[in-house]
DNA sequence: CTATCATTCTATTGATCGATAGAATGGTAG
DNA sequence: CTACCATTCTATCGATCAATAGAATGATAG
């Protein structure tokens, strides 16, 4: 059946679309806020034109679909379960390839105790979340918390983390979340916080794969 | 951050190992049972190596693994995930690319009345298994049924249909399963039986995905 | 130990991909 | 209508991928 093969190699373009190390930043951006050419360009760290190009590509794959806006072209993610797809390749891949647990724990790498490394699963922090026993922190960009966040999460950029500890509680643990598995942000913020004496702890996932799962956001 | 690319840079090793047709093909073999290069080379339509290089690719991408027996290689699946992660790549693209939708109907298309289509989903299945009103059939060669399959399940590899009817039940709607969502066995099998008399659908999975969900096999 | 078989490795060729620079397009503001 | 801005398109070049043929390896049977 030549059309058995046919429908493979379609999935197969879609999946080169994602084999991609800078398409994958972008989707990942593109997975915390719809955005613009400029911006995704700016946080992967490509050119413009080059950047574009990619987002052509994930446009084919139908992966993305953009809409203008003035000038400006905004890109947006066609389906939350690309989250979910991205998330299952990066447990295969940790599962099944050494070199990923190399990257894991240099990117995670601190001269602290690993402590801080025991990440809150989705079902605690659901649980500490639900008996008020836990106070949630989004340490993401403004921007990026104004586009969608966790139910009841206090946002304190992670640059301006010392400057706003007055919004934290001290009479709660305080879990931390960023953009995903693979984003530092909360990890430095666990960090500087247990520093200064705070119970805090680092949620495992981030707002994409919260808002995948279907759990709510605001 | 640069290690934090060279993590997505990893993962979209494992996506371009995803993203060949041949390689798809190669996979969605082993998830239906362990083989050897010649067997994956002859069901894939590869000459034995190219089959090989391929192999090689999906071992670096930590998707198989090999293990000898005598003179041969058998290759199997690391990971029961992968069966999620291809089920989860055909969503998004049946969702998102219209391309699909047309290569998928051309698949399936009969002259018969479209009710054949009408697949039986993993529910309803279970549901009618449960209470006994539904009797399995699994269309697939022998070879595949006896690597497992799923419980209760009647094997009449497709060929052989008319030939063992007498194995079939007249009292319960028969569902019948092969491969998964592209395999044309089931949908081939519920035309001719329908045509026979019985009252039978399509189960819209198939022994992997079954599987892969965790669902008992046997 | 030699012949054989299954598989893998190596080298080659054409095809596709990724990055860059510069031209072209499409919308907006004056 | 013109100038400007964000984005896309086009052409190019080096790098990587896919298929093939033929040599090399590794296990087994005699």
């Amino acid at each position: 059946m030549t059309s058995q093969q046919d429908l493979l190699d379609t999935l197969a373009q879609v999946a080169r679309a994602l084999g991609n190390g800078h398409r994958l930043a972008l989707l990942e951006r593109l997975a915390q806020a719809d955005a613009s050419v400029e911006t995704l360009a700016t946080t992967a760290g490509l050119t413009v034109g080059n950047a574009s190009q990619h987002l052509q590509q994930l446009r084919r794959a139908g992966l993305v679909t953009a809409s203008r806006s003035g000038k400006q072209m905004i890109y947006h993610l066609t389906d939350e379960r690309i989250v979910t797809l991205m998330g299952l390749l990066r447990q295969v891949a940790e599962t099944n390839l050494a070199e990923m647990e190399r990257l894991v724990s240099q990117l995670f790498a601190d001269d602290d105790a690993k402590g801080a490394l025991e990440a809150v699963s989705r079902d605690e922090l659901l649980a500490g979340l639900k008996n008020g026993k836990v106070a949630l922190l989004d340490v993401r960009p403004e921007e990026e918390f104004e586009a969608g966040h966790l139910p009841e999460a206090i946002n304190i950029p992670l640059e301006q983390l010392e400057d706003m500890l007055d919004k934290l509680p001290h009479d709660r643990e305080i879990v931390a979340y960023c953009r995903g598995a693979y984003c530092v942000l909360s990890h430095e913020a666990v960090q500087r916080l247990r520093q200064l004496g705070y119970r805090v702890r680092r949620f495992e996932e981030g707002y994409p794969e919260w808002k995948a799962a279907g759990l709510p956001v605001v």
